[in-house]
DNA sequence: CGGCAAGTTTACGTAAAGGGGAAGCCCATG
DNA sequence: CATGGGCTTCCCCTTTACGTAAACTTGCCG
């Protein structure tokens, strides 16, 4: 929340202006994860630069897997907690935390997974060589 | 297919030991990813050997994953191809080196923003100790 | 004033990957 | 013979992250 008069954007720009559409802006605010946005004299949604900020940020951690899910959690303790910037990091960095362990994970299993296939494709090829009978 | 008279398991067991259910299996039936299973005189479903290993290879493809779908179109292009080996185990590497890829950003981000997240903490702090106003 | 773009709400639809239950066979067992 | 599992097929339900259409305002332009 900046209270000083600051150029603010309507919801069709923004989200031209982030690559996504006006439904995925209003349905984060209809979870709850957006908080109800300022409007026009006409109804019309319109946001500041904080607002901006955070659905990109929310964006940010969509990209790396994280689920709207979670980020209503982290919205939640962080509101609870009224914004104490010592106590709320710590929660961001369990998760991420967690979802760096589980990705690192995944990449070890796709690798190995990949020299089993590399080697095994190897083993028929020398045998397909050895002996071309059948 | 093996011919030979081998060892049959039904699909209550199957899943039990494979820690799914048996909806699972007959769900990867369902959509093809299984082709249609022997059955019973009663109309049991029987798994040999090799189904069960495809079973398991499909479960670990989509722990690392590896959608149904994209699962699908190997299997179709590996019957396509009549299951000669050095045509279809390309197509397995491509999938697989699409999703290290990506797994791989993945994990660069994630590991990066954590970063960023760290420091801004640190920096936040260092100006709370500095100047403790009100 | 007519018209159009862009906004609004409400509400139903969708894809993925199954979950769960009803109704009905088959078969081993007390 | 009855009963209890375990199996079968249908078929609807669930979640996630929106898409999409309907019907209605607002704002602005000629
Ligand atoms: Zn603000
Ligand atoms: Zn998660
Ligand atoms: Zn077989
Ligand atoms: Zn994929």
């Amino acid at each position: 929340m900046t209270t000083t008069q600051e150029p603010l954007i309507q919801i069709g720009k923004l989200a031209k202006q982030l690559g996504i559409t006006t439904r995925t802006i209003r349905y984060y605010e209809e979870i709850g994860l957006m908080g109800p946005s300022k409007r026009s004299s006409g109804g019309a949604r319109s946001y500041d630069r904080d607002e901006v900020l955070r659905i990109k940020f929310i964006l940010k951690l969509k990209e790396l897997g994280i689920s709207l899910k979670e980020m209503q959690i982290l919205a939640d303790t962080f509101d609870s907690y009224n914004q104490r910037f010592d106590t709320i990091t710590p929660q961001v960095l369990e998760i991420l935390d967690l979802h760096i362990g589980k990705v690192n994970d995944k990449l070890t299993n796709l690798s190995s997974l990949r020299d089993d296939i590399v080697n095994y494709r190897r083993r028929i090829a020398a045998l397909l060589e050895e002996q071309p009978s059948a």
